[in-house]
Order: structure tokens, then sequence, then C-alpha cells
DNA sequence: GACACAAACGAACGATCGTTCTATAAAGTG
DNA sequence: CACTTTATAGAACGATCGTTCGTTTGTGTC
């Protein structure tokens, strides 16, 4: 790796922490430069653009997050075990991840969703993916024959999303401890309400 | 109404709606000047300073949701019916009300929750206001008989809140036209798994 | 060591930020 | 009407914003 790609990575790994704590648009030339030790201008030939800049958090934020939470799942067979697992890991990816502040790419999504342009689109598609990835996730439940084969898939990953932003707007806004706990009961609540039902004994 | 209250609502409601586009932190003097055609420090004097404007629109956001989401659904009996309508008004109250950006509170949730300060104080108490609100709205529920006497009350809004975030991030980032049925659906699913057993004809 | 190239710097630009000051215009009151 | 109080305007402050430019430093290659 050039010097230039490592220089690149200081400040991108700065920026996503910073971005954590006070959002992608919050991010400065200048604060980002102080921090890294650098000048402004040195920090800025790097991305051309602020926009660039925080383009590139974006990226770097989805990358991460697949790294962390989708892809230790996988090793695990298909199923309600690796829905859970995706679930465990997305709850808790802003712990494992240098994230201060919580998921940037989730505060983004509640700060661009009015302001069309590439940052809008970026956060967009990263999170269609993200529905992509538990739809197809829970449909292999389905398919071993753990979820009814009436589940709508769409409602059931609308509702995984609910219990996601609760769980953090308690633990960030009201320092609930027992927001994790919550959001495994209504987890647990969401897949009996779509079991098969198994005959009693 | 002295004209100098007249025109602090001037601003206020100006501020409202920007701040439902851009969010509460973006606001800036220079442009709300520009919006209501006045100078930035004849606006200024109305507040004394850019965090007073911005607690003066959280606290305008607040009264009108209490007027427009909670107030109404009073009129109603108390029980499912009216816990229904406070979360079918709260659903729509973006519509409502003149928030063609969303929630101003909910954004400046996610925006503040790491900043600690008056702003983040203020945002706090809004939402911990209207827990306490759906808590005893469910609580009702409860008392009528028309919901379990063992229904976790804490629990119950902490997923009614997942089903409003959701909402919003389906229908203002995906421009899902399905949320509301989505988020309908959800809702009768949590009433559902919370409501006393019938007698089966 | 000479050379080409990439990387970082420092200074400056115009714009906008929140804020302060003083002065003028309007509103409210007797 | 006159008088006091309030409301608004205008100019300017220092700070920071993203960006551009020219220069210097550093790295890697023949």
């Amino acid at each position: 790796m050039g010097k230039g790609e490592q220089t690149r990575q200081t400040i991108l790994d700065e920026a996503f922490s910073l971005a954590s704590c006070i959002g992608v648009g919050g991010l400065s030339i200048g604060v980002l430069a102080d921090r890294t030790h650098m000048s402004k201008s040195g920090l800025f030939a790097h991305f051309g653009s602020k926009e660039e800049l925080q383009l590139a958090v974006l990226r770097e934020s989805q990358q991460r997050f697949a790294e962390v939470v989708v892809r230790p799942a996988l090793r695990l067979p298909r199923g309600l075990g690796r829905l859970r697992a995706i679930v465990v890991n997305w709850l808790d990816w802003t712990k494992t991840c240098n994230l201060p502040g919580g998921c940037v790419i989730n505060a983004a999504a509640a700060e661009f969703d009015d302001q069309p342009g590439p940052l809008r689109d970026e956060v967009r598609n990263a999170l269609l993916a993200l529905n992509r990835t538990l739809a197809a996730t829970v449909a292999k439940a389905v398919e071993t024959g753990e979820l009814r084969a009436d589940t709508d898939i769409e409602q059931f990953v609308f509702e995984l999303n609910g219990i996601y932003q609760a769980t953090q707007q308690r633990r960030r806004l009201f320092d609930d401890p027992d927001a994790d706990r919550r959001a495994l009961a209504a987890f647990d609540r969401l897949v009996r309400d779509h079991a098969v039902i198994h005959a009693k004994e």
C-alpha cells in the first residue's frame, strides 16, 4: 500500500468515528485536518471535495458493516440461527466497531432523507442492500421450514428495522440499559408469530 | 398579541418547517432572515442566541404534537380505540402539520443523542413525555380488559416506537407507498399478541 | 546523484456563520 | 400630540467554512 493510500485510510478512520458522533453532514475539513495533524489542503487533496469525503465515509461504513455484521453470520447454517446472529451482530455493531456515536448510515438516513443528491442516494442504496440481505435470510428460514410458508417477508424485514431503530434510540437518548433485552424480546415475539405450529404433546 | 409576539410566531413557523427539512441543527439565522424578509439582527433579537431559537422550535413542535396527535384522541373513550387513534394520528402527523421533511423532534433525536446540552435534554424530555403518554394509554387498555393484565407496558411502548421509526424511514428514504399499511399490520400484530383470549364459538 | 512524480504544506479567497453594536423606525401609552 | 418602550435595520466583528493556488517536501526509479 502506497503512502497515499495509507494516509487516506488514516483520514477515513478518523472521519468514520467522528461522523459517528456529529453526523456525516457535520464533518468539516478543518476539524478533520486538526485531528489527523495535517493541513486542510493536504487532507483535501485526497478527496477533491467534501462530498467525496462524505461518500467515502459512507462506503467505509458499508464495508465494515458487511464484515462485522453479515459475514460472521454466513458461517452459520441457513435458517433462524443465522437470522438471529445477524440481528444480534446488528444490534451490537456500534460497540464492535469504533462507533462511539451510533451507526453512521442510520444517522445519515435521517439527515439526508430530504435532501436529494449523491449522499442520499448512497444511504438509500446501503439500506436497500441491507433490507435485501435481511429478506434473503428470512426467506431461507422459510425454506428450512422454521418459519411459516405464508410469512410476509417484506413485513418481517420492516419490523426488524423497527426493532433496530427503537433499540438505538432507547440506548443512545434514554441510556436505557434494558434496550437490548427489549430488542430480543421483540425479536422473539416476531419469530414466534411466524413460526410453524408444532404438534402439542 | 403584541407586534413582538406576532413576528416571533412568524419566525417560528418558518423555522419549524425549515427545520423539518434540514434539521434543527441545520437552522441558520441568515437563511431564516431571508425567508422571513427580515434582517439577521432583527430576527436575532427575538431569541438572543441560536440555541434559544432551536429550543423554541423544539417546544413549538411539542405543542403542535400535543394538539394534533394526542388531544383529538382524548375525546375517544379510553381503551384500545383511543390507543389506535393516537398511533394513527402519530403516523400521519407529518402530513397533518406543515412538516415537509418529517418530524422535527425525531430527527433531532438522532442528531443530538451524542451531544450533551440543552438541546439534547429538550429532545429527551419530549420523547420521554411521549413515551409516558403512550404508556398511560396502553395501561388504560389493560384496565378496560382489552389487553391482558400481564402486558409488559414498557415493552409495548418500545415496539410502538419501533413501528413509528420504521414507517418514517420507509416513507422518507424509500418512498414506500406501503409504509402505512405495514405500520398498521405491525400494530395489529402487537395488539393481537396482547389481547385477552376470547372463548371460541 | 539526477530526475519524475506524488504528497503535503501555507497562504489566501469569497462566503457564511453567530453575535454585537449603534442608530432608526414603529408601536404602545398618557 | 408628546413620550417611552419596543422592534427592526445596517454595518461590522472574528471565526470557520470549502476550495484554489503555488510551492516545498518527500518518495521511488533510472
